[in-house]
DNA sequence: AAACGGATTGGCT
DNA sequence: GCCAATCCGTTTC
């Protein structure tokens, strides 16, 4: 399942919140490989209050709330009871800078996790929701990757994890790819 | 019951 | 580069 996590790079995450419709590219993420991987919040099975809407089916939004700050937003994938999941690490803006820029001083960097959320609107009230609704939504585009070139590497801040730290989980486009995207994209 | 540390970020040195 | 902010699951006493 960890081919899901480079299948979403080049999608379109929406939020519409407060009114406001907010629309940017993925440009990075990390798989989370479920009760294998040291890294992920289910290894090993584990099952509490947070982690149980890993287990639930895919398209499911599973989010936390990281260091007591800040909200991580995922996307389950896979199956019912298979906990595993796809980090959204980064994202350009399409749509929506006004919403965005009264929700972040710096408003035009939505490089890193919790920017993301912030940027979007996302928190924990939007766990457990499915992607096909009308509140946070993924959309697809007929896009031509095969000119951009995705970076794969170790995940970032899972040195815990062991050996499953070096694992090449984490996908990414440069920012000038991203442009050449946005621009092809017609919302 | 208390301590520890984390899928992070922004501000200051 | 370092450090504080601050909630919650896990570990340890």
């Amino acid at each position: 399942m960890v081919f899901l996590a480079r299948d979403l790079i080049g999608k379109v995450l929406h939020t519409q919140l407060d009114g406001a419709h907010v629309a940017a590219l993925i440009t990075e993420t990390e798989a989370y490989n479920g009760v294998v991987d040291k890294a992920c919040h289910a290894y090993g099975g584990r099952r509490t209050k947070r982690t149980e809407t890993m287990y639930s089916n895919g398209g499911t939004s599973y989010i936390y709330l990281c260091y007591g700050i800040h909200f991580l937003f995922n996307v389950v994938v896979s199956g019912k009871d298979d906990p595993k999941a796809v980090l959204i690490r980064g994202v350009e803006l399409i749509t929506g800078d006004d919403a965005v820029r009264k929700r972040r001083k710096r408003w035009n960097d939505l490089i890193g996790p919790g920017k993301v959320t912030q940027g979007l609107g996302i928190s924990t009230k939007h766990d457990l929701k499915d992607l096909t609704g009308d509140e946070i939504w993924v959309t697809q585009h007929a896009l031509d990757l095969s000119k951009v070139s995705i970076n794969v590497g170790p995940r970032i801040g899972v040195d815990y994890a062991e050996e499953d730290a070096l694992l090449p989980y984490r996908f990414w486009i440069d920012k000038q790819d991203a442009c050449i995207l946005i621009d092809r994209i017609a919302l």
